[in-house]
DNA sequence: TTCGTCATGTAATGGGTTACATGATTAC
DNA sequence: GTAATCATGTAACCCATTACATGACGAA
């Protein structure tokens, strides 16, 4: 209960990572940066306090190996600390990847949201593809009117980024109408082979584990 | 003299669009925005600021209207500012577009520095248009290697993502190759052209003004 | 006269990086 | 035993956004 508020982008994709499977901090970073490729890459001295923020707020917990053989007291050995989401984290994880507000058609939040894709539910995904989609044709038809005032008095240089840059987010486009076009077939396909019962949930399934 | 860091990328930003004409700073947000179009977007709260800092540094002045017809003092009418770039400012403007750090090779440097192109040295541009490149292929090289080390265990929304991402940074690539092939001939042109006094020096002309 | 846009500014806040400090583990 | 890399953490700083406050000016 209470705000207690996220930072952003990172508290989805941690919680997202160890839902796949408990890990530390250093493993957690490459994999996030593996996983983000292109768009963004996060330092330790991010990713270390936002563990310590979601610990503090019961959404992981750590798992120290615990070394058996060690006296008792003394036990500031410093080592792995493994971190897996509590039962409040995996219920505020599902929140996060069903919430989908406007800031995941903004860049950072679409690339995250996206790379959950898989855990999330299908309208949802919907939702967003769709709301992403908008966001950019906003941005595009600002940059047309601007390119179409300024027209004349640019230089060729500016030109050409301001092209690359239409080009570029055009091509988003596209990809976007193409996933949202499987999407769509994806649920007419569902919703003709399951005639009853319909619970507004599909997920291609659970990953075991 | 002395360091007194600029704010990364508004300061070259501002100087530049500054060098094309005086404005104030309302204007100046607009056509900020609209030049860097796709990659970026600045705010009041951040421009302002900005402004202040460059005049307390003395790199540009403020060019109030003077209203010459108002008693003498009671001169907080708060009306338009104009600013303009000092000789320091040009100065430091010709620093910032000739020393192209590798800072200028990242998202937002890249687009600011390569914005104001046609202000900008052919050597100088052919160094970050290079610089770019690598970088960019650095980036390929490593999303790549993440790519085939993951490979099977991953699944088909992250692999989209994966794909699109590595796409559009082959795409970019392939656009600086086009950029980097037209900027090589018309320097061969030219040193084919002007075979006397070669002062290393070769910008399309000062706009005049 | 009021509404929309032009215009200038600031304080609180946020979210992140850099650089550093430290220690453990592995491979040679 | 030493170098590289794995691993954790923190403090100082940076850059920008948000939300707000203020006011001018033109058109309806």
């Amino acid at each position: 209960m209470s705000s207690r508020k996220g930072q952003g982008v990172l508290e989805l994709a941690v919680l997202g990572l160890l839902h796949e499977s408990p890990m530390h901090g250093y493993e957690l970073r490459k994999r996030l940066n593996t996983l983000l490729g292109m768009f963004r890459a996060f330092s330790y001295g991010s990713l270390y306090p936002c563990l310590k923020q979601l610990l503090a707020n019961g959404l992981i917990m750590e798992d120290r190996p615990e070394e058996p053989n060690v006296p008792l007291a003394l036990q500031s050995r410093r080592s792995k600390i493994v971190y897996k989401l509590t039962a409040e984290g995996k219920e505020r994880l599902q929140q996060l990847l069903t919430e989908a507000g406007p800031a995941s058609w903004e860049d950072e939040g679409f690339g995250v949201h996206f790379a959950f894709f898989s855990h999330t539910r299908a309208d949802v995904r919907l939702r967003i593809l769709e709301g992403r989609r908008s966001r950019l044709e906003e941005r595009l038809e600002s940059v047309r009117a601007g390119l179409a005032r300024t027209r004349e008095r640019v230089d060729s240089y500016t030109l050409e980024l301001q092209n690359h840059g239409l080009e570029s987010v055009e091509r988003e486009v596209r990809w976007l109408n193409e996933l949202i076009g499987r999407e769509r077939t994806e649920q007419e396909e569902q919703a003709r082979t399951s005639k009853s019962t319909n619970t507004t949930q599909d997920m291609p399934r659970e990953t075991g584990r």
